[in-house]
DNA sequence: TAAAAAATATAGCCATAGCTATATATATTA
DNA sequence: TAATATATATAGCTATGGCTATATTTTTTA
């Protein structure tokens, strides 16, 4: 038995989460202020300032003081991976029966620990119906 | 949008991995030590010592100085229904078609982030093959 | 435009989970 | 039984992600 590839998903859990969040608000409002990224995360703006902060250094993200936050090609790779893994699994407990809110909570959690080869099967069954 | 549980999920995540290890540990060998807890979660037995000490602050186990660990009824019902998730899980991607090792390693991911709803789904097509 | 409100930033705190290095206790074996 | 090997414990370090309180900057509005 070894979990370290579920600690390894783990570190790259919240990037993930913070990355597709801001590719969303980008997408829906034309800027990611850290005040909305804390209000979504339900968490205070001096968390998100702090893995703002992470993010930026890691490059991730590009931002200048006291202005909005914008992805690097490198945060946008991550960000359309993630949320394409996201629909993926969303749709996919959708196509088990599940209602909209349970498979929205639960493909949140489940996004970030499935295997490509998982993510296949999941994928050919949303289009087919079958294994 | 809402990470929240996620999060919560998370705080739970290690103690429900140790815990249910140890069970485990505890039928195969009769007694779960730190040395095999480290060498099954490919981490330092520093690090497993450290954590042991915090489940046993928080009533999940019980164990003297220099003597192996033992599950208080807590640590048990937390173990038992962790690892009957993880039975789950794990059937359910192997029904769906995938390999052993990576029924494994996804299912010890995800496991922990499954809801009740979508964990009865997940049996109910064990049993039936069906939605 | 000046005052008030909102957003951002910083400092300093906590808990967790990793690590290495070292000390101590227990078990094994010569 | 004494020496050695193994297991456990502890100290001290790092990084992360929470928090509150406070400072600063930007934006809004009176």
């Amino acid at each position: 038995m070894s979990f370290k590839k579920v600690r390894d998903a783990h570190q790259t859990e919240n990037t993930e989460d913070y990355l597709e969040l801001i590719a969303d608000l980008l997408n829906q409002h034309g800027e990611a202020r850290i005040v909305d990224i804390a209000s979504n995360l339900d968490i205070t703006q001096a968390t998100v300032n702090k893995t703002i902060k992470r993010l930026q250094i890691q490059g991730y993200i590009q931002k200048e003081p006291y202005r909005s936050i914008f992805l690097t090609v490198k945060g946008q790779q991550i960000a359309s991976q993630s949320k394409k893994r996201h629909k993926i699994v969303f749709n996919f407990l959708s196509n088990m029966g599940l209602d909209k809110k349970t498979a929205k909570s639960d493909s949140e959690g489940i996004e970030h620990h499935v295997s490509d080869r998982t993510l296949k099967k999941m994928n050919k069954f949303n289009k087919t119906k079958k294994f």
